[in-house]
RNA sequence: GCCCAGGUAGCUCAGUUGGUAGAGCAGCGGACUGAAAAUCCGCGUGUCGGUGGUUCGAUUCCGCCCCUGGGCA
């Protein structure tokens, strides 16, 4: 397949959870010769194979992936981190003319990908423990305090029960000397994807079926052993802080090993917390990739997708 | 057919001694720059079963009707 000289072209499909993603992009690269790269923040953890459904085996024998399950979930992954894989990827895929086509439901990852980070240098590790081990002792509305006598502007930006954010913002200051502001004003680095050509799309089913979606899909995950998953992550004694403690499923199965939930109730809280998830996902798309092509099924998406490609043909 | 009990938000129910109503769960809207499946903010969404009557005013009181349970036949 020829391309335009000099110009790549690289494939962004976003969606909420369990909207049809996945098989969606492996279409794609398979009519179009390409690579699915995970573009979701809990499918890069190994140990969290059927919580995230993360692509079988025999996907990833029909179709190169990346960036699934390549961290332990003991390590963080973070926008910066994921960053530094995907743009790993894009190399390969130019090296090897294949057409890379981001998948997932982060939609901080894409933008990210899109207009790259703002240059805030690496924090070190001691300096965030300290900060979130003042959060869990002083809570969120004493640091907010501190924050405006340091950072008035920032303060001010974010509300005084965010303690997460309020976090990031003292951290920052506290290991540069300079408030986040600072370096939010400055343009990004570098942005991953210029001097690519990209064809963006959202899979955005109706809200009934996405939510009957989520439901199925958790029984589904239970069925494939879910349980097991969350008991095996729990012998790995990991701080409840680690992100991938945090992902939906791990917390209601872990209560329900601990006693506090029977099997059902840890089931119907499952299923709640992905349909609140897959809405916020679609409160993000909505309003931050409004300008995005949005299909409410996977064929259509796959026209429109087919046809863009196309058009990079000489 | 008769006798009870009940019909109020999507669900389970509370309440109004007559001044158009609230909880839990579910849901809806929003924010988002290195933890984002995270974190945070906001919102009751309602012919109070129907229809007549009494009343300044009825979801509330009265009559009739419909529906759902349970009981007696």
């Amino acid at each position: 397949m020829a391309y335009w000289p000099g110009k790549r072209t690289a494939v962004l499909i976003a969606g909420p959870t369990a909207s049809g993603k996945s098989a969606a992009a492996m279409r794609i690269c398979e009519d179009a010769g390409g690579m699915v790269v995970n573009a979701d923040a809990m499918q890069v953890y190994e140990d969290l194979r059927v919580l995230t459904s993360r692509p079988s085996a025999a996907d990833e024998d029909r179709v190169p992936h990346r960036v699934f399950g390549v961290l332990p979930a003991a390590r963080a992954c973070s926008a910066g981190v994921w960053l530094k894989l995907a743009e790993t990827c894009l190399a390969e895929a130019q090296q090897n003319g294949l057409v890379p086509v981001f998948t997932g439901g982060t939609g901080l990852y894409f933008k990210a990908l899109e207009f790259g980070l703002a240059p805030v240098p690496a924090i070190p590790a001691g300096v965030r423990e300290r900060w979130r081990n003042r959060l869990r002792e002083d809570g969120a509305c004493a640091l907010h305090v501190l924050l405006a006598e340091r950072d008035k502007v920032e303060a001010d930006r974010i509300p005084d029960s965010d303690g997460q954010r309020i976090v990031r913002a003292l951290e920052v200051l506290d290991a540069t000397g300079k408030s986040l502001t600072h370096f939010h004003q400055q343009a990004a680095a570098r942005a991953p994807l210029s001097g690519w050509r990209i064809v963006r799309a959202c899979l955005t089913p109706e809200r009934e079926q996405l939510y009957a979606r989520c439901d199925t899909r958790f029984e589904e995950m239970m069925a494939a052993g879910a349980l097991e998953e969350v008991s095996s992550l729990l012998k790995l004694d990991l701080p409840n802080d680690v992100p991938a403690m945090k992902a939906i499923g791990v917390r209601e199965l872990a209560a329900h090993m601990r006693g506090e939930l029977c099997l059902d109730e840890a089931v119907r809280l499952g299923k709640r917390n992905t349909r609140r998830y897959a809405k916020r996902q679609m409160t993000w798309i909505r309003h931050q990739f409004s300008d995005w092509p949005a299909f409410g099924d996977s064929s259509r998406l796959l026209e429109h997708v087919g046809r863009n490609l196309a058009m990079n043909d000489t």
